[in-house]
RNA sequence: AGGCGCGUAGCUCAGUUGGUUAGAGCGCUACCUUGACAUGGUAGAGGUCACCAGUUCGACCCUGGUCGUGCCUACCA
């Protein structure tokens, strides 16, 4: 074995094998246990998240494999509508030509062939995680057999009902030409205008104030084109006698009326509000109330349209916003612009400003889906992990809005929906199965909708269409509902509740029973990872490494601002002034885990990786260790506990309460507690002692062969069970060193993958072998204590006495009398009467034990001094808080008998060690 | 505006029905290449648990408030 662990070469030689191996698939009689994995989009490329989730979902998948259950990872892909059109737009312009002028037929055939060159981009990724999907059924949301599911699924609600057509205001992006649902828009904050504008009065009306105008104002000049009323609060003192009147609107020759609505806010602006029906959501409902006349001034790439006055007509929003103030200041009706804070809403991919545009679009009504879906949540069908976020979804889904579904795009799954030449719609699976339902003559003219549906619609019904429902049943019947959904807060709207909807409506099932919502990955600040930040790590720059320049590049490629490229150039370099290395995979991982407490995000460090780094090699070299003195040599393949030594059964009993920590955290979902206690288990108690104590019986083998066949097993047994622990965390280096491992305990088994995983039980537990052992790190620390501090060179071998301790600490110094001389380095180690006069000695305490290291010739007696005095301060101070508490009459008389007693104990501990140390400390100075 | 989190060692985080001298990793200090490992070993330093009040015999933990910070949802023309 190489002296440190290289697990670039390990990792893709083992991935390859269970791959190839088929070890993915669900296999065996035993209870099934799915996940689905949220689809990642074909378009995409792995990030921080991912490589989270995924950690996690594996780590599930892995540990449930090895505990006996079928198991499957349901992989597949999505197709994700605007991402992927704009990918390949994005390419064909590059090559000068574009979608409009290859056609429908032809991009979408152009789209399919990327998909097929750059889609697997992200499944090699996956595959570098060790992420345990079972490719065999890898499926896209575009696959024919998925897509018949989207198919069936809007016929049916479409009979029902709960799917309709209707001519409403949507989110209008007028970028990509396509309707987006109210979740795919961003709303942030903007630094804006309000810009108040004076409408004349008709009529004679005056205002209460005298004037012959009303004030109006507004963020958005430009809709002033598509006014058709001016609305007031009706309880509006100053404009109660207005309501009913008429303002000539200004710039349009058009006479529109002054209305009161509740909508209005008097404390806000001027408190009358010009009303624009097809531009704002608002007015739009105040529009209906009042039955206004709804005037759609904008093309739909946003531009003024021919409803406009002429002068503006054609030019953009933004262009016609400025001419609209300008015209408004020559008119003399500019009365002021202020400076205001705005949201803005701007569309999720595109980052264009949303428009608000009245179109014809596809609607789920999803009230009534909502409503069992609710249940499902109140009632624990579905659990929330953690529970809080059961409260957005609950807070969402009672107040949930229909959906719109329709998307004015080439790539996705076309509506199924047919027009005749009077607009009638028929739906139906094809345009000939339309004929034959409706009963309709080949001569008929059928045009189907050009629409495409919302990529989350078919996402919605992920967990039973990928598992072969409705025709092909027999992984559906074995695996639904899955057993849990891992995935991020950010996707509870747009996918999991509507999963929730979708599967209850159509399986009569919940989805999953769980759902596991991990936090965001931050970068080391707590700073969101993106691309215009500069912090973006890649989880395979982590695993192979990656170069300063490359890393760089990376970075400012493809820039959207690519004036920050510089900045975070130099960012990158403070960062990583020499490039990342590379940890490979089982660290990366390790990493997410223990940084993995529920609800909480996770601020990405990498200096824990550094250290898992450290860890896998500790492990590796543990192994090392236990091969090099088991290969070739004598040992046992099974061993009871009569013939162990008491560091065999120490040992042994905390890998079993260890395993019980382990399956306590994993029924929690706390990764984070799992990777803490196989890292103590694994480092501060095999590695640190078990392993040094096993040397003192190597080493005299040929006094003892029969303890040494012994341990040597227990070295073997611990390591190769801990391996399996480990292994769901750390897929690969468990692997490896697993298949060195496991023959030497003659275990069968093609891989570790597939072996059992270690049981909670607690028939090793050894409460009395732990007691003992702890005496023994007890002692051995102490001496370890004065040496360090009295810098006695580690090499030196000394004479240690032990005084006025219990029988069972002399029965104690009997029993580990070897390993106390070779763990504190001792020349002898032997017991003092209470009687004798002890030697000028550094002492330390172990209970009542005194540890004595004569000083002759070795120990700096001032030293010794101030080692005494830090001592006896630190318990002085502990004395005082319990005395304290002993002293506080309502503290006895109130405080649990138990408590008490114990305080009581203590505090006599504590008692009698300061007035040993003190004794010392005195003999000290009187010498 | 409403809702949900978070604030514990220099940094990243644990702390499970209120009783610990408040823990880990990294970093730091000193010593050490001892026959698995310097990606290592041994010893050590380092915290008024954001602040204030309350409940309690007892609060990092429960309650109320303050400050700081992050996010989500929702109408402000």
């Amino acid at each position: 074995m190489d002296k440190t662990f290289q697990p670039q070469q390990v990792e893709f030689h083992w991935y390859k094998i269970w791959e190839e191996r088929g070890y993915f698939a669900p296999r065996g009689n035993g209870q099934p246990y799915c996940i689905v994995i949220p689809p990642p989009n074909v378009t995409g490329r792995l990030h921080m998240g991912h490589g989270f989730q995924h950690a996690i979902m594996d780590a599930l998948t892995r540990y449930h494999r090895m505990m006996g259950r079928k198991t499957l990872w349901q992989v597949g892909t999505d197709h994700a509508g605007i991402a992927t059109q704009m990918v390949v737009e994005r390419q064909l312009l590059q090559q000068g030509s574009s979608r409009l002028e290859l056609g429908r037929e032809a991009f979408v055939k152009k789209v399919w062939e990327w998909k097929e060159e750059s889609g697997n981009a992200i499944t090699q990724q996956l595959r570098r995680m060790g992420s345990s999907l079972d490719w065999s059924r890898e499926r896209f949301t575009m696959d024919a057999g998925l897509s018949s599911v989207v198919e069936k699924v809007f016929i049916e609600l479409y009979e029902e009902g709960l799917i309709y057509r209707g001519k409403r205001l949507v989110n209008w992006d007028p970028k990509l030409h396509t309707a987006i649902s109210d979740l795919e828009v961003q709303s942030e904050e903007e630094q804006g205008h309000l810009w108040h504008f004076r409408y004349p009065l008709l009529d004679g009306a005056v205002t209460s104030s005298g004037e012959t105008y009303v004030t109006i104002a507004t963020t958005r000049p430009e809709t002033l084109l598509g006014d058709t009323a001016v609305a007031v609060n009706p309880d509006d003192d100053r404009y109660s006698a207005l309501i009913g009147k008429q303002v000539a609107l200004p710039l349009c020759d058009r006479n529109i009326p002054i209305i009161a609505d509740e909508y209005v806010d008097p404390e806000f602006g001027t408190g009358c509000v010009k009303i624009t029906p097809a531009h704002d959501f608002n007015d739009y409902q105040v529009g209906r109330r009042h039955d206004l006349e709804v005037i759609n001034i904008f093309t739909p790439d946003a531009c003024i349209n021919d409803n406009a006055p002429e002068p503006f007509r054609g030019k953009d929003r933004f262009e016609a916003r400025r001419d609209v103030v300008r015209a408004m200041e020559q008119a003399g009706l500019l009365e002021k612009i202020e400076d205001h804070k705005l949201k803005v809403p701007r569309g999720d991919r595109s980052g264009e400003v949303i428009e608000p545009y009245l179109t014809d679009q596809w609607y789920v009504s999803v009230k009534a889906l909502a409503e069992p879906a609710i249940r499902a949540v109140e009632n624990g069908d579905i659990e929330f992990v953690p529970k809080n976020w059961e409260n957005t979804y609950f807070a969402w889904m009672r107040d949930i809005q229909d959906w719109c579904i329709s998307r004015q795009l080439w790539w996705g799954h076309r509506i199924p929906a047919w027009y005749d030449e009077q607009g009638n719609v028929y739906v139906g699976h094809s345009e000939a199965d339309v004929r034959t339902r409706f009963n309709l003559a080949d001569s008929f003219v059928l045009r189907q909708d050009e629409d495409v549906l919302d990529t989350w619609f078919s996402s919605a019904l992920w967990t039973f269409s990928t598992l072969g429902w409705p025709e092909e049943r027999e992984f559906f019947d074995e695996f639904h509902p899955t057993d849990v959904l891992v995935t991020g807060f950010d996707i509870i709207f747009f996918w999991v509740a509507r999963m929730i909807m979708m599967t209850l409506k159509f399986t009569g099932e919940v989805p999953f029973s769980k759902v596991y919502i991990t936090g965001l990955v931050r970068d080391e600040h707590g700073q969101k990872m993106s691309k215009s930040k500069g912090n973006i790590l890649d989880p395979i720059d982590l695993i192979d490494g990656i170069g300063l320049d490359q890393l760089t590049a990376k970075r400012t490629s493809d820039m959207m601002q690519p004036q920050l490229a510089e900045k975070i150039a130099r960012y990158t370099r403070e960062s990583f002034p020499e490039g990342i290395e590379g940890y490979g995979t089982d660290a990366l991982r390790f990493t997410f885990y223990s940084l993995a407490s529920t609800g909480r995000d996770i601020k990405f460090d990498l200096g824990r990786t550094e250290g898992f780094r450290n860890f896998c090699n500790k492990i590796w070299n543990a192994a090392r260790y236990v091969m090099m003195n088991a290969e070739d040599k004598d040992y046992v393949l099974a061993a009871d506990t009569r013939s162990m030594s008491v560091t065999d059964r120490w040992i042994l009993s905390r890998f079993a309460r260890t395993t019980t920590e382990v399956h306590q955290a994993m029924t929690n979902y706390r990764f984070d507690l799992v990777t803490q206690s196989i890292h103590e288990f694994f480092w501060n108690e095999y590695c640190d002692w078990y392993v040094e104590l096993s040397k003192p019986v190597l080493w005299a083998d040929e006094e003892n062969p029969e303890a040494a066949k012994v341990t040597r097993f227990v070295l073997l047994s611990v390591l190769e069970q801990s391996l399996r622990l480990l292994h769901p965390f750390m897929p690969f280096i468990s692997e490896e060193i697993w298949q060195r491992v496991a023959p030497l305990l003659q275990k069968t088994g093609d891989s570790i993958m597939l072996a059992t995983y270690p049981d909670a039980g607690d028939s090793a537990l050894d409460a009395s072998a732990e007691a003992d052992v702890e005496w023994l790190k007890g002692v051995i620390e102490g001496i370890r204590n004065i040496r360090g501090e009295m810098n006695i060179p580690p090499g030196r071998e000394l004479t240690v006495f032990l005084r006025r301790g219990s029988q069972t600490d002399h029965d104690r110094l009997q029993a580990n009398r070897q390993y106390l001389t070779k763990l504190a380095k001792l020349e002898s180690i032997e017991w003092l009467d209470d009687k004798s006069d002890a030697p000028r000695s550094a002492t330390q305490l172990h209970g009542n034990l005194e540890i004595l290291v004569p000083l002759a010739g070795l120990i700096d007696v001032e030293a010794e001094q101030n080692r005494l005095t830090r001592e006896i301060g630190k318990l002085r101070s502990a004395l005082e808080s319990i005395s304290g508490k002993l002293g506080n009459k309502k503290f006895v008389a109130n405080a649990p008998a138990e408590i008490v007693e114990k305080e009581r104990r203590r505090e006599q501990e504590l008692q009698e060690a300061t007035r040993a140390l003190q004794q010392k400390l005195e003999a000290l100075h009187s010498d």
